[in-house]
DNA sequence: TTGACAAATAAGAATTATTCCTATATAATA
DNA sequence: TATTATATAGGAATAATTCTTATTTGTCAA
């Protein structure tokens, strides 16, 4: 049987059992703040929101728990033209749009693309946690801000 | 008929015209050296290499063009855990691997994903000039690191 | 070919982002 | 509940990126 994030409320817990991470206040808040967040937060937005409920918080945590959460596969880092690392939590499959132009990051689901089969020999040597397709260009705003010219 | 890099010496002449940019012996020596380059190259490895034969070359000017590249969709940033940029010259069709253990990005291609077709839905909306599969795991090494534990 | 001008550059300062340091606190375990 | 390895807060240090300004240079039109 697969785990996975869905229908499981544990699933934080076990997956910081299985890697020996101590379940703290602190951990836990960060998951939460991530999984709720839409738009690809930086670490500064998660720090932000969490401070304004718990003034204790630091930002050294944030930043050191949500790397610790991608080393253990828990979050994703995604591809960011920007100079803060973006977090997104990889709890279902979808895809990214990037725009040159403004830098936004658009998620989009495609059960076409979840299913895209992974060539055997890369199977062979790397070990698959997460597949993504990315795609760069620009977006319908941006398209209509230069059509003027 | 498509305009691509290969079997076209002036391509990036050609790009700098269609966009306005000014053909600068910087930016030749930097589109150069970024399509020279292996291993999606940070800001700061183009500016070394280059510095060693033109020591007049500023760091912003590398990335100040650097970034130019990037809008004008001539080089990709690519999904970077690290906290430095990365870029690539996206001559070329390849998928990316990503090692969350190590940060190693290993390129790999294949004709089959290069093939996979977006959404029409996708196509309505945003006009796509690259697209990309990007995997998420443990390379090689990094599993047999951790195979001992 | 030259002159005018918008655009690009170098250099370094300023800002922003990330990581490190260390004393204290706390979760997990026996 | 005592022990211990791990995690935290707070601030300092470092690293990465962007901005500012004076100067230079490519391009275009005469």
């Amino acid at each position: 049987m697969e785990i996975t994030n869905d229908n499981n409320p544990d699933f934080f817990r076990t997956q910081c059992i299985v890697h020996n991470l101590k379940i703290t206040p602190q951990r836990i808040l960060i998951y939460n703040e991530l999984t709720g967040a839409k738009n690809h937060p930086t670490v500064d937005n998660i720090y932000r929101s969490l401070h304004e409920k718990y003034p204790n918080i630091s930002f050294d945590t944030v930043n050191r728990t949500l790397l610790t959460f991608y080393d253990i596969g828990l979050v994703d880092i995604i591809e960011s033209p920007g100079s803060q690392r973006r977090f997104d939590p990889n709890k279902e499959n979808h895809h990214h749009l990037h725009c040159i132009k403004c830098g936004k990051i658009i998620d989009f689901t495609s059960s076409e693309l979840d299913a895209l089969s992974i060539p055997l020999e890369v199977g062979k040597h790397f070990k698959v946690l997460q597949k993504r397709v990315v795609i760069n260009g620009i977006c319908e705003d941006c398209q209509k801000k230069t059509a003027g010219l």
